[in-house]
DNA sequence: TATTGTTATACTCTATAACTATA
DNA sequence: TATAGTTATAGAGTATAACAATA
């Protein structure tokens, strides 16, 4: 691997620390600039998969389902999501994305992965390759794959 | 390179936002298993490397100075930090922990440690050498290495 | 009884704006 | 005037507990 000069002296777990820190700043720098939470902007990207159930969406949020009820206050009043009724239980609701709702999700999700492939721009194409294998080989490991995420 | 099998199918971009999930959930557990929230529990690791203003930590933390106050208001009432005059400047204050959050930050900061550890421990030495350096270089490229962090 | 979603309440974190005191 | 820190106010996000309606 071809080493940067400087790219020393940091152990893995502050690296990993402050990877982190980059790329939750760098999301919510645009999310900001799409006028979006953090959190919101989640959401819709998340809605990008298809319709999903309150329970099944704090599930996937790791928060309470009483939580998912201000979410979606605020995104419905913004006019981005909706809740509606489902066919067979009378009890659940489905969240859908409007239209509004998917251009921005859309258009926020491209944004983030420009910016996040711009951060590995300076790794030649081995060490990409490298670093998205071991990423992958991380999230294998520590995700049992359980979940609608 | 040892490629794991099912380490596949998953872009960078992608990969990079789901390990900042992964070490954020991690972040937020260990805070409170430790009874803190994860913005404390970085307060006192902050300090852990020595005294700071109030607007230096606000800079540090990319919060406006009033959102410092809150916060140290907190910290000072469990008794983890302090706020202390400093001789030159009568405008100024310096924080420090106090020994009980001291105690805590070292005790939270090992867990973390330990935690980032394990992460990678599937990877293969010569692999985690290779994501190390991956992470510092795109960390020296993405930092311009100002401030007090 | 169990599940789905909501309401009520309280707390943390944050921003903005206005303020005090000191430099 | 500029800087250090605070107060007041507002809003987002979250947890807990109690509730309603349906399964």
């Amino acid at each position: 691997m071809e080493m940067g000069v400087d790219a020393d002296q940091l152990d893995a777990a502050s690296g990993l620390l402050q990877l982190t820190t980059v790329v939750q700043g760098l999301y919510a720098r645009i999310s900001e600039r799409h006028e979006l939470t953090p959190v919101q902007a989640r959401l819709l990207c998340v809605l990008l998969g298809g319709p999903k159930g309150m329970a099944e969406l704090a599930q996937c949020f790791g928060v309470e389902r009483a939580a998912l009820t201000g979410l979606m206050d605020r995104a419905e009043k913004r006019g981005l999501a909706e809740r509606s009724a489902v066919p067979g239980d009378r009890r659940a609701l489905q969240v859908t994305l409007t239209d509004a709702g998917r251009r921005a999700a859309t258009a926020f999700h491209t944004d983030v992965g420009e910016a996040l492939n711009k951060l590995i721009d300076g790794l030649s194409p081995a060490d990409r390759e490298h670093f998205r294998a071991a990423m992958a080989g991380i999230l294998s490991s520590c995700r049992s794959g359980h979940g609608p995420c």
